[in-house]
DNA sequence: GCCAACGTTGGC
DNA sequence: GCCAACGTTGGC
């Protein structure tokens, strides 16, 4: 089993909202790499922290997990969606998406305390410059937040 | 709103 | 295939 952080925006997606919803197509994401994590690597089952990210409190926000292995994000070929993408096709489709589902919603552990835990100093998310939407998580950071939790 | 970092695009 | 310009991300 493998492990992830997820980050998404909570004026688009939401803790809140993946608790109403209960699961989630995780589409829209228009990154090669972050496209190719879910396509090659993530199995249903995996864990995944959802993250608010381009927020006033950005952090940890819940526990998910892969419900659905990747398949062709729908979004790619809706010419009406932000997330259209004139070069793909139903038959080469380029963008993919897993889907997750809620395993709890979470006290709120903010960015500043990740930063503050010598333990995580290797995070992904934590290195300057980070940008990717999806990464993976190293086994023992996650036994480490999820204690922390 | 600013700005550093980084990915993508497109001309050559 | 290089690389400058441009766009996006995301914390502050």
């Amino acid at each position: 089993m493998r492990y992830w952080l997820m980050k998404s925006e909570p004026s688009e997606y939401s803790i809140d909202d993946l608790v109403r919803d209960g699961s989630t197509p995780w589409f829209g994401v228009r990154n090669y790499q972050a496209r190719n994590f879910m396509r090659d690597q993530m199995k249903v089952g995996d864990r995944v922290l959802f993250y608010h990210s381009s927020c006033a409190d950005p952090g940890i926000a819940g526990l998910a997990e892969v419900s659905v292995a990747a398949y062709p994000d729908a979004s790619q070929f809706d010419a009406d969606s932000d997330y259209f993408d004139p070069k793909a096709t139903p038959e080469i489709p380029r963008w993919f998406n897993v889907e997750v589902r809620l395993v709890k919603r979470t006290r709120l552990m903010p960015l500043k305390e990740l930063r503050s835990y010598a333990e995580l100093a290797t995070m992904r998310i934590l290195q300057r410059g980070n940008r990717l939407s999806i990464t993976p998580v190293d086994p023992a950071e996650y036994a480490f937040i999820l204690k922390k939790l």
